[in-house]
DNA sequence: CCCAGGATTCAGTATTGCCTGAACGTACTG
DNA sequence: CAGTACGTTCAGGCAATACTGAATCCTGGG
């Protein structure tokens, strides 16, 4: 009933240069493999950067040259995660995302949380450590309190 | 002429429960690794900081049950990102290796280059959109803004 | 000038993780 | 109720990465 690409998926973003489009999609491919991630993720999420619409799973894996399945896998890790947020469009079956509204938060939550974890890892070292040479115990102290202060400061930014 | 473990290597740290020792290790390890380093090499820095002492690569091969080759490059790499500093010892021509003294720096230093990399990818993605969709244009403005505002509280941390 | 002890480099291998096509499940439509 | 359109899951293939042992290089000492 429907035709295959409806309204929804007009393309409003630098239309003007469409390789500049790919370009940045690339780019913050590589970066979030830095970060660990597949890249196909950063793809997924440098697209929906640059869209107004939300796309279908199909349009983003025509897109960017990928399988529907690893598109559909992807986006859901990016949900979970508060990045992408699904949407619906009457009369159409299909799953629809786009980049959460209130974007920078969950993206820096995501750095805190790692930051956190690692806090983590120091303050129990240094509990286990309390027998051990002064000079570790003193680096530890140095750490925690320097990931203290910065968690504290980047939890007030948000 | 040196015995193979001169004083220097003297053991400082949890010797009251080496496994808890090794378990902090691993866990850096897998740390590192979900942040795209290697897990040997946050085994490594794991290692030194938990060691008052500076160690040699084979002191550290052995202790983390890797090849030399592998403790090799990857303390190369680390000493790179000024994680790592290498030592001597008088009358000993091996190379030791020690977490750095102003530690906390480098190590947030790290994490300050991400997000200016992101940041950079951002305000790029911005300057060639200005034709593009209102909406994009103001998302992307929102997200250098929030990572400018960060980047700064860091920076100025350091 | 040669030797020994150490670090580094390198080619080969093992492992990991990503991606895919196909099978499956599910919900809508006629 | 059958057919279809979609999303999800999964086994297998493949490419990238990390690790290793051996070869090479470098430096200090005899």
């Amino acid at each position: 009933m429907n035709v295959n690409f409806p309204i929804h998926s007009v393309e409003c973003s630098l239309h003007s240069s469409s390789t500049g489009r790919v370009e940045f999609v690339e780019q913050v491919g590589v970066f979030f493999e830095a970060e660990g991630f597949s890249r196909t993720a950063g793809r997924i999420f440098g697209r929906l950067l640059l869209s107004e619409a939300s796309l279908s799973l199909d349009q983003l894996a025509a897109d960017l040259g990928v399988s529907k399945a690893s598109v559909s896998t992807e986006t859901r890790m990016l949900e979970r995660r508060g990045v992408l947020e699904r949407t619906g469009h009457a009369g159409d079956r299909r799953v629809y995302y786009r980049v959460a509204p209130g974007l920078p938060v969950p993206t820096l939550e995501l750095r805190l949380e790692r930051m956190r974890r690692f806090s983590r890892l120091i303050s129990e070292a240094r509990r286990e450590v309390r027998r051990g040479s002064p000079l570790v115990r003193q680096r530890l102290d140095l750490m925690a309190e320097a990931h203290r202060y910065v968690v504290e400061a980047l939890g007030a930014a948000l």
